[in-house]
DNA sequence: GTCTATAGCATGATAGAC
DNA sequence: GTCTATCATGCTATAGAC
């Protein structure tokens, strides 16, 4: 054969981490397939090599987010007893404002997951479950687990609308202050 | 004339009205402006009788958008001592997270709002400052303004991503109870 | 496995009839 | 002021050459 045996699956691996980026930063929808395959040097007519279909392609990128992003967020048994609020630190940085395109899924494409397939849903669903259980252990606070989760996702969101970068500063401090009111002293 | 004087105002104000609607709930940038017309009995063409791009219409419909938010939200001086926290309880409910069309602009549209033009985000961003002082002042908490309206878009966001009924139940409810521990007992 | 070419349709926007 | 018709362009997806 003219390409070696693992070559589609470097390219479809390519093509969903080139296609991860391009997503959060400029939305899903909004991208045509031509511009996903020119980001990895191929043309639109190859992507139907790798995947049925552009939603196809949509389900296992948000797949892939939801995994790592929950793998990094949740944290194992060797993680340290702060781990949660260092966590939070970083996610409201002015850094992950700024770079939405190697940031959190959610707050990206967070109303396109919400038209997306039952499917879809289902499986953001069973990761953030997953992610909710372990702070709400950590913390043990059964609503922290949900509410940090939203004031990190909404955060963002806000930073990311408008348009001064003080303004911006502002939202994010004023977050991660009323976080850490909030968390315990021992977690911190 | 063959239409009254106020025609065109009447036309344009129900195209904006429904535009509204129509862009919260399937989003603004996927949906066409044939749909847009059509949504109102008229057809695509005549759009551009009204509004010189879908761009401008953008502009305007969000500009409305942040400022009737913004009315409700803020309150006035007739508003009772326990304004924010009624209306962050009514926020938080399963009706809005069930219904976008209906709902809160930056949980619906958030991210494609951090990519629209400065002008917008700046406009935005005027809006949501005289929400945050209200609140702040309201609360006396300079960091509560800004940190509850994260925690009620966030919230927002993550009811819509998750499939089961029960989930988006608990993310509210744990949600609604968090910003409660937080508010003082005066202002419950 | 990737290419070009193309089908079929939707898009944003414009021109001219009424 | 709204209509139909149209343009140029974009899209998703398919077929067949290499």
């Amino acid at each position: 054969m003219r390409y070696s045996n693992t070559h589609k699956q470097e390219t479809r691996q390519k093509l969903l981490d080139s296609s991860r980026a391009i997503a959060k930063k400029g939305g899903f929808d909004t991208t045509g397939v031509d511009a996903l395959m020119s980001a990895i040097g191929l043309t639109g007519g190859a992507f139907y090599s790798h995947f049925r279909s552009k939603a196809d392609l949509f389900a296992e990128l948000i797949q892939l987010e939801t995994e790592l992003s929950t793998d990094m967020l949740a944290g194992d048994d060797n993680s340290p007893p702060d781990h949660v609020s260092k966590r939070i630190r970083n996610y409201l940085s002015t850094y992950h404002a700024l770079h939405p395109e190697e940031g959190c899924v959610l707050a990206a494409l967070g109303p396109e997951i919400a038209r997306a397939s039952p499917q879809v849903k289902a499986q953001v669903e069973a990761m953030l479950k997953r992610l909710q259980r372990s702070w709400a252990t950590r913390l043990d606070d059964n609503d922290a687990g949900w509410a940090l989760l939203a004031q990190c996702v909404g955060a963002i969101v806000l930073a990311r609308v408008v348009e001064s970068e003080r303004t911006r500063q502002e939202i994010l401090a004023s977050s991660r202050r009323f976080v850490e009111k909030v968390q315990q002293p021992d977690q911190k």
